[in-house]
DNA sequence: TCCTAAGTCAGAATTATTCTTAGTTGTGTC
DNA sequence: GACACAACTAAGAATAATTCTGACTTAGGA
């Protein structure tokens, strides 16, 4: 109930209408800790009963992120996952299952940018780090 | 001419067929500094006189892709852009223009993974920078 | 309660990419 | 050089992710 109230305040704040259907998008991406696409969060909806259309969980995803509330996260070809954390943070992306962790700010340190040229002007940045999974490790060998 | 059996070459080390078509694919990349779509390849190589058909740059691109001559680049949504530049790099996006530009590996020391947990198996990183480019920058102001 | 802008829906349209099938070509072998 | 065959290419159909359209619905302020 609490969690509810908070996610129907956090919506309202951002100047989003609270609809059933919003709601459910963003609850469903904050309650994961993957990173599903598009496909995933409406299949997921949908599952028991219809819930949202697929226009309105592409329309809603993108509302989202318009106002900061969820990001798009762009690791794998092809598709767009989303991201209800959106506090910066880092990733590790499994090249054999795809999987998406993602990696606290503070375990990443020491990136300096001091270096880039002064032309550019950086205004944040992320990791991606690739490689294999504890799943894919031990199923390898 | 020089450069022309050079691409030859390397081509043929992979084991890759050297044909026309994935010849001006392989040039028309390692020649441009940008890090262009599939659809601008084959826009930039058809401009004078039809060389190749939509498919085989989408075949030819992935089997540079597969043999390491070329990279793909997802920093942005929907499209796939493609990097005949393979040594480990960053990257800039910018923000406002959608530019890409490489950053040296050097120019980003520093990014150590020791506390990255144990169960993942880091084998590569990469940092992309997002910001705002000069021309950008001079553009609002 | 009423109004209206914002949101939703179903399905069509669009866009990037891949597949299919048939024809073409490079290359090792004779 | 001729042959055979696997790799390559073309044109267009197919697929998949996403966006658009136009009519209908609803949240939330007046």
């Amino acid at each position: 109930m609490r969690q509810q109230d908070a996610i129907i305040q956090t919506l309202k704040a951002k100047g989003l209408r609270v609809t059933p259907q919003r709601f459910a998008v963003y609850a469903n991406l904050l309650d994961r800790c993957d990173h599903p696409t598009a496909e995933q969060v409406l299949s997921d909806l949908n599952q028991e009963a219809p819930t949202s259309s697929q226009s309105t969980v592409y329309t809603s995803l993108q509302a989202l992120c318009e106002v900061g509330l969820v990001r798009e996260v762009l690791l794998e070809e092809g598709v767009c996952r989303y991201d209800a954390n959106v506090l910066p943070h880092h990733h590790f992306c499994c090249r054999c299952c795809g999987r998406i962790e993602d990696i606290a700010w503070e375990d990443l340190q020491g990136v300096s940018i001091d270096r880039v040229r002064s032309g550019l002007q950086v205004e944040s940045y992320e990791v991606t780090l690739r490689g294999c999974c504890e799943q894919c490790q031990s199923a390898n060998s």
